[in-house]
DNA sequence: TCATTAAATTGTT
DNA sequence: AACAATTTAATGA
């Protein structure tokens, strides 16, 4: 049955936010772009929270307060359409960093980020972002490469919810779960447990299954516990019928 | 550390 | 949707 999210506070992330532990920090990619002196200042502002599963990191019309990315765990990026259909854009596993456009416009979010299992979140305010904006050149480097890498996953998005065949659009969504440029924090083995993978496809978790099946018989991965193991990116990115 | 038990996840119909 | 089989996590001696 679809679990129903128990739909929480949204200041509760706020609430249990703290210090970014040593591991936490070399978790985040970008941090190695910034000069010391811009790295002292983002690393003394950056928090951390334990989203539990449900949680919702941030809601669609809520004003923005942070520059989010993923530690650890697995969300999942949504808008309700005006059917009141949610449907969903794209799964966010660790190393992934969201919310810089609508940061960048000091918008109100447009879509919502709900925590698919407990995961880490980390979170740089908005007057931080915007100060690495105008001062450090590592980091707009970083994030125009990530803008530009994420219009490439609309994009193919896109492709993927107009395919028929469920084992193609399994492998299209896993190979953007595996963006190495935008999920540095991945590397081979994606943790994600068939059922999420469900939810993010849109198919029920027997055909993921049967799909995950014969994408191992193909040799693009390896089905394990708990988790995938990639062993040819290309191949689920451009494998036909 | 090991054995037992509970919980989570996967495989199958 | 239901159930069995398998794997992992938790517990306590």
């Amino acid at each position: 049955m679809v679990p129903q999210f128990t739909p929480c506070q949204d200041p509760s992330l706020h609430q249990r936010r703290r210090q970014p532990s040593f591991v936490e920090l070399q978790s985040i990619p970008w941090l190695s772009l910034l000069s010391p002196g811009e790295r002292v200042r983002a690393e003394a502002e950056l928090v951390v929270a334990d989203a539990k599963s449900g949680d919702f990191i941030c809601r669609f019309g809520k004003p923005v307060t942070y520059w989010f990315g993923v530690v650890e765990g697995l969300l999942k990026m949504s808008a309700d359409n005006a059917q009141g259909m949610t449907m969903t854009f794209t799964g966010v596993p660790p190393g992934g960093w969201f919310g810089e456009g609508t940061a960048l416009k000091r918008e109100p979010y447009r879509y919502n980020i709900q925590a698919l299992r407990n995961s880490v979140v980390a979170g740089l305010p908005l007057d931080t972002f915007h100060w690495l904006l105008d001062h450090s050149i590592g980091f707009n480097r970083f994030v125009m490469n990530q803008l530009n890498e994420r219009l490439g996953q609309f994009i193919a998005a896109r492709e993927i919810d107009r395919m028929n065949n469920p084992d193609l659009r399994v492998a299209r969504s896993l190979a953007a779960l595996f963006n190495p440029v935008l999920y540095p924090g991945v590397g081979d083995i994606l943790r994600i447990t068939q059922q999420e993978l469900a939810y993010l496809v849109g198919l029920s978790r027997q055909r993921v299954n049967e799909a995950l099946n014969t994408l191992q018989v193909q040799a693009m991965i390896r089905i394990e516990y708990g988790g995938l193991r990639v062993l040819d990116l290309a191949a689920l990115r451009s494998s036909i019928q």
